[in-house]
DNA sequence: GTTATGGATGTAATAACATAACAAAATGAA
DNA sequence: TTCATTTTGTTATGTTATTACATCCATAAC
């Protein structure tokens, strides 16, 4: 994972915000996880390292990492996985298999695209779209 | 809302499924919700028709009503919604209104379609798919 | 009508996920 | 140094969801 890491002080410094030892270890964690990760799995994972760890702790970093653009929350899931493509700018688009829990992000939230992954047979789908309705404009 | 209700009776008649009294409360208070309804929510309203409502209560009923295509679930709000077109097989696209919490389904999560709704705004959205991985088939 | 059967509901307890509120410490600028 | 701001510590609690087991109830066979 030293390109994650790398990637994120890299990005961190570009957008004036502190990748603190805290933050980069939960990025790590995050990152060194095959499957999507839990908070509170990653709360005692940290305490190896920091004792003192509490949920608000890693659900702290875990925002911060979000805000960055350096960690995705798997809604369905509760969990979390480390971007790929830190800092991209749009959504992102999750395949997520049931079976070994391998997530593959691909880009191309806009219409009319589908990059699903060779071979992914997908069963269920979650499609929720935020924002304000022409009412409320 | 009597639609949704028959709509769903019949259903459940054609599916051989029981659409139980709890059952219809919960679809009733879910269907006569504009905006996406918690469970707990649903519970202390339960309460006023079945004062022995406990969390199973409801989630079992949501869990029966999702199975029957009569209730989706929100995943980013945990919360839920009934279907507008109770039965249809594919999955349905959400445009949640986070000013007026109203939400519109449109069918359609076929690559190279995209319903959107009238003048919506999308701010963020959430596209997970769930499925197997060309490893795991 | 009685009796098995399976499905539905009741009930208690707890697990899993997440945030509020305030205190202390660390950082960086003036 | 002093001050303001951000980050982290700490305690407590709020919110969402499930497990496990008991009881009830509808249906159909006998
Ligand atoms: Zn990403
Ligand atoms: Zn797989
Ligand atoms: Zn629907
Ligand atoms: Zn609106």
């Amino acid at each position: 994972m030293p390109d994650i890491l790398d990637d994120a002080e890299r990005l961190c410094a570009q957008n004036g915000v502190r990748l603190t030892p805290l933050r980069r270890r939960v990025l790590e964690l995050v990152a060194g996880s095959k499957a999507p990760v839990k908070a509170y799995d990653l709360l005692s994972r940290i305490d190896q390292s920091n004792a003192n760890a509490k949920p608000p702790t890693v659900y702290r970093a875990l925002d911060f990492l979000m805000e960055a653009g350096l960690v995705h929350r798997v809604e369905a899931l509760n969990a979390f996985i480390a971007c790929p493509q830190a800092g991209h700018g749009h959504a992102a688009m999750l395949y997520v298999c049931e079976d070994c829990a391998n997530v593959t992000e691909v880009q191309g939230a806009r219409p009319g695209q589908d990059n699903k992954p060779d071979g992914f047979a997908v069963k269920r789908s979650v499609i929720e779209h935020y924002g304000k309705c022409i009412d409320c404009r």
